[in-house]
DNA sequence: CGTGGTTTCGATGAACCATTGAAATCTCTG
DNA sequence: CAGAGATTTCAATGGTTCATCGAAACCACG
């Protein structure tokens, strides 16, 4: 054990739910994993969502980070678009586990994934920005946007649910592949979508 | 108790694991609403996953039907593609319980879900056979129609987890505006969205 | 040293999954 | 209707996991 034990238990945590799923890593797997004794861990995390919370607080930052970075870069929001689907879809790939499989947990609990949901919330709203401002411009269709950057989060979670399972692809062709598809779904013309992976490709990968 | 226990205990079980979650949802409560004692449920099922598998068996053949119907009904792909979408997120929407739920049991048990993952890979050989005559029509973009698939019925999936989370639009706003994308997405031309729509509106609803 | 705060642990209890052998119930036949 | 044989139910039990608690070990510092 080197450093702070709470990074030790998310480090171990994060690894074995990644293998094992949330359901299938006890806590005294977690633990020896960590040379501590399994009741030894309830000193830093009083119940097993707490580690679960812990885990998810860090990975939601990411797509956060992303949609900013994103907004700060400018752009038409058809290549705003673009580039976050891809950044997006290659950070929840990144995760050592499945997201949507603690999301299922903070369905359940609500208090203990407050933050969570708070950022989802954000999320969610930064996106429908974005799309609103595309509408206006007249770049993109006439849509309610809280749906469509719902149903674009949702679609990054999916994908990234199915890549786990080890399909041929890679996530930069999955990324690419889902952000083509979004974002001419959401164009006012098909024609515009090369000019807008054009645009995407020029400001570069998005780094957060 | 009126009809076949097995019956009755995967219909308690579905209600129950709605509500509840799988890991939420012990054998002893299912069995009490069954009027039985924990033990007996293994008289009818070996394990617990025995039951899920059954359930997500019988949940799995509706999007297959689908399938097979749209396909069946002929159409353009675009429309083809536009009718199942909608019919999908209705009917995933529709399950008592949230398919992904059981799905992640699926990833850890392929022996026991093995019918689970043999009827997912035909439901996308089928949905990606749709794309490709879509491609080869000039109807669609030149995409991947097996990565294409993936994504459409990951969508599918994703929406309808965030629809059991209570969000304010009904199914079938989200089931059009979801076909809209994906539909337009793969299109090779955006003004064909409007024919596409109406000659899927002609077609009318799935019905399975 | 020794005092007070921090960290670890063993013991323990509750909930749940699963097995087992026996009891209860049903079915069918002579 | 008796009773053999199959079906169905259950109480008892064991193993695993989450979580709590109080005691012991450890540490910093006067």
């Amino acid at each position: 054990m080197v450093g702070d034990p709470t990074d030790e238990i998310l480090a171990a945590a994060s690894r074995l739910i990644g293998e094992l799923g949330v359901g299938g890593t006890p806590m005294s797997r977690i633990a020896s994993e960590v040379g501590l004794k399994q009741s030894s861990l309830y000193y830093y995390f009083r119940r097993k969502e707490e580690i679960l919370a812990a885990l998810v607080a860090r990975a939601n930052v990411v797509p956060l980070e992303l949609v900013k970075q994103v907004a700060a870069d400018g752009g038409s929001a058809g290549a705003q678009l673009h580039r976050f689907v891809q950044a997006d879809v290659t950070a929840l790939c990144a995760l050592p586990f499945d997201i949507n499989d603690i999301h299922r947990m903070a369905v359940r609990d609500p208090v203990e994934f407050a933050s969570y949901w708070k950022e989802r919330a954000s999320l969610e709203r930064q996106l429908a920005r974005i799309i609103r401002r595309g509408t206006a411009d007249g770049d993109l269709r006439s849509v309610d946007p809280k749906l469509a950057a719902l149903t674009v989060l949702s679609n990054d979670e999916g994908v990234q649910n199915w890549f786990r399972l080890g399909v041929r692809w890679s996530v930069p062709t999955i990324g690419l592949h889902l952000a083509d598809v979004v974002v001419q779904g959401l164009l006012a013309e098909t024609s515009q979508l090369t000019a807008v992976r054009a645009e995407a490709e020029r400001l570069g990968p998005v780094d957060a």
